[in-house]
DNA sequence: GACTGATGTAGAACGTGTTACAAGTCTAGA
DNA sequence: TCTAGACTTGTAACACGTTCTACATCAGTC
């Protein structure tokens, strides 16, 4: 209970891959069956639907070892937010974002990411609540998360798969606009923008940023 | 439960003071305990530290009333929000915002709320995490929310208390700022930035967009 | 003053996240 | 093979948000 270090794990026990890594083959893939079975639920019902007896059963684990690969429910979720996103940017290092211009590589990767959610809004409303729902100790998954935001963006902005420097104002714009495409997306999700609203206030958030 | 009207109040049956205004003085006077509890309580102990009957007892009424004036724990501590922020929207009615340039004025306004809010910093990661969390049923509560952080920051912008109007570009200028703010207090509260990290990037964002 | 409908009260009950525990199973090393 | 310890299982229990029920109170109307 007192797990005040500053790194979150191994501080108490024998708990097993909260890494994506590590482990046996047979935990491995009891950690893939317990998040498909999460993107699952969360895809048909939302937040509200995954619930952690339906994820044990789904994933065929008792609820106690889900327990212990995932210490909360919000853990859960925002791990499985990192692995969709953890995709992603394995797909933007393949090739060029098409694109003459920044603006237009910006928007083309996360038009395509808006997009790509909001084919699936039960699954987007359960990842974006339990992502903003999260607190101190989920600050790794977290952490992850941004980080692959991050890289995509920067990527596009360069127009190279590669991964340039970016420079300090670069990277603050980088934030700026990660911090309103999240706030658009949790907009969506509680219905108070439709889907042209999201484009339209990241497509100006880029524009006055990049001028 | 099927509430898809625009307006969330007065659907199904004769639900009281939801609105600040309205109801018997004997009404109001409790919708006020219950907001005094909600704060206390949320002050001491945050997020967690809001239990609906605790609140119900600190405030004197029974559970099931404490259900009528608000429905949901959530609705509970937005409205607790909304009410704590109108209270800083009067207040920037009385006097011009000092400071030179936009730049100054808006961020003397934003710093000041923030380190308001840091001051209790259970209390603020018991508003804003509600605020996150909110759903689709909580909209009019939220709107009061974000308007009222749109009209103190325009009227910084321009340095009057008056509110005159503001052009396309101010607006979603504005709304940028907004969702960096909030970004950053998310951030806070969760543990991710500490002050000067949130007061740095909003000073870079204001930069950035007003140039 | 008595009736009536809305409002408030007290407390039980239910659902779901989380924890606890006893017993079975698997793995590494002797 | 045997044993120790870690891991997994199944299940019960607990906490808190939420709902429900039966009764009390209060305001307005006859």
């Amino acid at each position: 209970m007192t797990s005040v270090s500053t790194e979150p794990r191994d501080t108490d026990g024998p708990t097993p891959a909260t890494a994506p890594t590590g482990g046996s083959a047979a935990q491995r893939e009891r950690r893939r069956r317990i998040l498909d079975a999460t993107i699952t639920l969360a895809a048909e019902g939302g937040f509200d639907a995954v619930q952690m007896r339906a994820v044990a059963e789904q994933a065929e684990v008792a609820l106690g070892t889900l327990y212990r690969y995932f210490p909360s429910k919000i853990h859960l979720l925002v791990s499985a937010l990192a692995r969709e996103f953890t995709k992603d940017v394995d797909r933007s290092a393949i090739r060029a974002t098409p694109g003459d211009t920044a603006h237009e590589r910006i928007m083309y990767v996360l038009n395509r990411r808006t997009r790509a959610l909001q084919k699936q809004p039960k699954l987007t409303e359960a990842l974006v609540r339990a992502f903003m729902f999260a607190d101190q100790s989920v600050t790794g998954e977290i952490h992850e998360v941004g980080t692959s935001l991050t890289t995509v963006i920067a990527r596009a902005m360069h127009g190279t798969p590669t991964h340039g420097e970016v420079t300090e104002e670069e990277a603050a714009i980088i934030r700026i606009i990660s911090d309103v495409w999240l706030s658009a997306l949790i907009s969506w999700v509680t219905g108070r923008m439709d889907e042209k609203d999201v484009e339209k206030s990241i497509d100006v958030a880029v524009r006055l940023l990049l001028r």
